[in-house]
RNA sequence: GGCGGGUUGCCCGAGCGGCCAAUGGGAGGGGACUGUAAAUCCCCCGGCUCUGCCUUCGAAGGUUCAAAUCCUUCACCCGCCA
């Protein structure tokens, strides 16, 4: 049954690296094994890049195995230099643990903790680090750490030839390691997976299992999800998509998926779709036979925004995309539509009865350009509309006839930023 | 602690007293083509009360009619030496 699992993983492309395989085949095969993944908690929110470790982790519950998601209370406060060419400046305590308070709820909803023998567990670092002392710390932990091995991670190495490294920064891997320890001895984990970056500090803990507990461990590393142009995969001009709803709204994470390069689709597919392997297979037929139906990146975008923000969220995002982005004329879709589809969109609003600002006004108020230079450009660059209708006035002054029942006014810039404007009434 | 090199717009990187809001590349944005894709081509890319004005070249002072460019001090980074 596991090594279906690994299988499965191998089939999505989700295997970067793993130690000894047969041991590791053996030990999933062997019954429920506890496992864990770290988030470091460097933002209020989880991000799409942490998703498919998360979704990793939800993998192996599915398949009968006991996650151990870990927040990072403590190695937060540090910083991991894994991937970074700079040293990361530090967050304030108080803010680190707003922002742990705020990952671990988001983690909660990926996995299930009340099923009895595999039941996730949610853990902190900062549960095991805080008290312990400096000087415990250096007698117990570091002796069991080589400067030379530790010089020779690529993480610090490659630190070492560009920005330089603090002694805070390069104490990570000990930290992480010494994780990989508390949780093999209190909960019996036996697998730290991670991203392809995290290897050094996996395999660190991994020794450090070896010769304080003379025990073994596993290490399974899932690759950087790269775009096919080589770009860093889930980001938009906007930065990082992120998986609170407040922060990318559901309608901005839909669009994400449905504007995925089409050379990248069938992979995505396969990384973050639950679907069966037959399912996937034929969506990416489909999608190569007519690409420009997209129908795969429906499918997908449907499946992830239902995932991370519901099925009520989805359709709501669906509907709003298929109104705004329809063919048809928007004056014929029905208020209650339009209304619930603008409702998805940035938007700024305007008392009744005053007069409305100017275009380049309008369109800057909304934020759909960052400023009122912004504004002119696009609006001189004809890439300025209203209701679907390209404006080149900078002074325009839109006519009461142009609010959409009333009281809407659909603004875009470029083909497919959209904004609104809403007219109170009071 | 000493000596040397560095800090320029989102990023990299030119500029080394006036012609500098600052060359070039990348990222980003708009247009054309298409499919709310990619590639390609054209254009734009500090802000504003926009034929002008304001704020930017690590920070603060100073020299000068005039400074990103010269001087002083401070901060941070990198290297070599102690």
């Amino acid at each position: 049954m596991t090594s279906a699992l690994i299988a499965d993983l191998e089939w999505r492309g989700l295997i970067a690296q793993t130690t000894d395989r047969d041991a590791l085949l053996e030990q999933l095969d062997g019954g429920s094994t506890a496992f864990y993944i770290g988030f470091d908690p460097t933002a209020p929110s989880l991000h799409l890049g942490n998703l498919v470790v998360l979704l990793v982790m939800r993998r192996f519950q599915l398949a009968g195995h006991k996650p151990l998601p870990l927040v990072g209370g403590a190695t937060g406060l540090v910083g991991d230099p894994s991937g970074r060419n700079e040293e990361r400046s530090l967050n304030e305590a108080e803010v680190v643990e707003q922002w742990v308070g705020r990952i671990r709820t988001q983690l909660s909803k990926f996995l299930d903790f009340d099923n009895g023998a595999h039941a996730a567990v949610m853990t902190n670092n900062l549960d095991w680090t805080k008290p312990l002392s400096a000087l415990d710390f250096l007698r117990e932990v570091g002796k069991h750490f080589s400067v030379n091995q530790m010089l020779s991670k690529d993480s610090v190495s490659s630190r070492l030839e560009s920005g330089g490294i603090s002694y805070t920064e390069f104490s990570y891997q000990v930290l992480q390691a010494f994780d990989f320890l508390e949780l093999y001895k209190r909960h019996n984990c036996r697998l730290q997976m991670g991203g392809s970056d995290q290897w050094g500090n996996i395999v660190a803990g991994l020794d450090l299992i070896r010769k304080v507990e003379g025990g073994s461990a596993h290490c399974l590393t899932i690759p950087l999800l790269m775009k096919s142009d080589g770009t860093k995969f889930g980001k938009t001009a906007g930065g990082s998509v992120w998986l609170d709803p407040e922060m990318t709204s559901p309608y901005a994470f839909y669009q994400f998926w449905l504007n995925s390069d089409d050379a990248d689709v069938p992979r995505y597919l396969k990384v973050f779709s639950f679907k069966s392997h037959e399912e996937i297979e034929a969506l990416i037929a489909s999608h190569e036979a007519n690409p420009g139906a997209r129908t795969a990146h429906r499918e997908l975008a449907r499946e992830m925004t239902t995932l991370v923000h519901g099925s009520l969220e989805c359709e709501a995002a669906e509907r709003a995309a298929k109104a705004l982005f329809g063919q048809g004329d928007l004056a014929e879709l029905d208020e209650r539509t339009l209304s619930a589809a603008l409702s998805q969109l940035p938007r700024t609003t305007v008392p009744a009865g005053e007069p409305l600002p100017t275009w380049v006004d309008l369109l800057a108020a909304t934020g759909v350009v960052e400023s009122k230079s912004a504004a002119r450009r696009i609006v001189k660059e004809g890439g300025a509309y209203l209701n679907n209708e390209k404006v080149l006035e900078e002074s325009f002054i839109p006519a009461p006839e142009s609010l959409l029942f009333g009281r809407f006014l659909l603004l875009r810039k470029g083909k497919r930023d959209l904004a609104m404007v809403e007219v109170l009434t009071q």
